[in-house]
DNA sequence: TATCTTTGCTATAACGATGTAGCAAATGTA
DNA sequence: TACATTTGCTACATCGTTATAGCAAAGATA
């Protein structure tokens, strides 16, 4: 029918100065051809590419999966693909992930950082092309960027208060490093609690590691051997936790009533354990539907120096039977 | 200095028309500024995204965690990035997901369907795009494209003969809804080994179902109702062998003693529980890489018609205590 | 010196969509 | 009828990169 390129992408966008007559045909024409508009064309017309960057340490824990599937289904509804990208913990891989995601024009970067980052130059980098950056879980407060998470110092009281209320008096600390600042802040919340709640802190049984099951078993194996053992320990991470019980059931060691024991980010194993493992909800389909969100409210609203949205979800304590010695309760 | 945008492009494409001299002072005066090229022109001008689409049902498995890792590192090593999309097992997302795929103009796509999927319409858009297509572990032959996964058939066999050498003699199984082809080729083995082994086959104690820990509980509930009870249950799923092992355990029924116990995918938690699950190791790694091969290969020798790859990986019996009645095996 | 080849660059067009300017025809206003 | 406005389209430039063609200068060959 002979009509403009251009004539045909208004008829197809919608726009006001095509005849609906014109645009229905275009319409039907486009159907009829399966035609199907090149998003690389539009994207680097408009200099969006509706593409977010998402970093993650790993997908191995329920957490970072659920976290996942709901940043993908909030940006999904609004037209963003996600692009995932693993930094296994590593500063150099991270650092690739950033390099690649930035080459690829992604509109935003959501990211949880690895464990061994320090050096901020790369996410600097995000920050200086002017697209909006999220951070989760993993954040850093020099970045001065949006970010949504937990209370970790604050869950470290809850833990040790409902310990306390089971009657433990000397709790173990599995920690990871303190570098990582959720670990970091889990240690102090454990640190601070022991002393408002007046009972003595011993370094001898906090300990720090990756905190994977094979560093639960190590360090529990370790504190049986102390002469006055703990009887109670809190582990901040699920993983660990899970070391720490099969060396005590192993050794016969009765939980809760002779350790009582908490994890920390509701990994699904723990309730299927016997016993099944108390620990945090971290709510992490919050913290995945938040992040999006953050991210598109940048999109709309491009920062303004000091307007730094610091999201804090609620934790939840989920007491199981690893550290409920009253069956009232 | 005042070169032609072209002169630039060769020479940061390391053109053999362009002096090393040139080269070299491009090369630093690009370093200087940061300069990154931008992806969408060049993607748009070569027609080459260097995208890949993944598509999984759901990323809430170890499995599908461990195939995308895998997937990724390979392609990232190429120079991709992939861009993941759940189907969460419905047809409707799995539709949108391959829409969004192509819109975004991947340069392939690497999928596993949803149970739900039979309508392959959409898959053949995918063809008809000529851009490579492989699936995994959930294929459909009709499709000819290629496929990377177990043999889910053989992989029965293996089960019953483990379960015949035990001495168990009446094995039920839970197993998935067979129009799934991995969970049909599942049951088919299941009848088929039984019969080989000179076994009755018994419709009482084999059932379809999604799998979940909740259908595994259900299930087992009602077998253990039944006037002469199964001895062994051969589960299509981790999931659902753990909802068994939980009514087990609750019915004070001794695992492997009175009910052997075999599950199917070695989801990390198996290992954990007390007995300890017996599973299929389905080399999740290597399904994860040869795919991103597969994708690969096909990029560089385009579909030749009747030329489709279909890798067939080995799979591994992890005999655990589940399923360990003679302590000296 | 005249001609051919090679070297090293510039100029141009194209990938496909789309925002802006422009222009003719239709319609409205005086 | 003369002029202004609106409608509905076309023409064109542009996003950033790169393949192709072309062209001048340098070097090689006779």
């Amino acid at each position: 029918m002979g009509l403009s390129t251009s004539a045909i992408s208004k008829a197809l966008n919608d726009d006001s100065r095509i005849s609906e007559k014109t645009k229905k045909e275009v319409r039907q024409v486009a159907k009829k051809l399966n035609y199907q508009p090149n998003h690389l064309a539009s994207a680097l017309r408009s200099g969006k590419s509706r593409l977010v960057g998402v970093i993650i340490p790993r997908n191995n824990s329920n957490f970072f999966s659920s976290v996942l599937e709901n940043i993908e289904e909030v940006l999904n509804a609004k037209g963003y693909n996600i692009i995932i990208t693993q930094s296994n913990e590593s500063f150099e891989k991270e650092c690739k992930c950033i390099e690649s995601l930035l080459f690829t024009q992604v509109d935003g970067i959501i990211a949880s950082m690895a464990n061994e980052t320090t050096d901020l130059s790369y996410y600097e980098k995000i920050k200086a092309k002017e697209i909006p950056l999220v951070l989760f879980d993993r954040g850093e407060l020099d970045l001065k960027v949006d970010y949504v998470g937990i209370d970790d110092y604050e869950t470290s009281f809850k833990i040790i208060d409902h310990l306390v209320a089971q009657g433990c008096s000397r709790i173990a600390h599995l920690g990871g490093y303190d570098n990582t600042r959720v670990y970091g802040n889990r240690i102090r919340g454990y640190v601070d609690a022991l002393e408002k709640r007046g009972l003595p802190v011993d370094e001898t049984i906090i300990s720090k590691s990756t905190l994977r099951l094979e560093d639960g078993r190590r360090i529990m194996e370790k504190l049986l051997k102390l002469p006055n053992r703990p009887d109670a320990i809190y582990a901040a991470s699920d993983f660990a936790a899970l070391g720490a019980l099969q060396v005590l059931n192993e050794h016969g060691i009765k939980v809760p009533e002779d350790m009582a024991l908490v994890g920390f980010s509701n990994e699904p194993f723990t309730s299927y354990l016997s016993p099944s493992i108390s620990t945090v909800n971290q709510n992490s389909e919050q913290i995945g539907k938040l992040a999006a969100e953050a991210f598109l409210n940048r999109i709309e609203n491009p920062i303004e120096e000091g307007a730094i949205n610091k999201i804090i979800i609620e934790t939840e304590l989920l007491v199981r039977a690893s550290s409920s010695k009253n069956s009232t309760e």
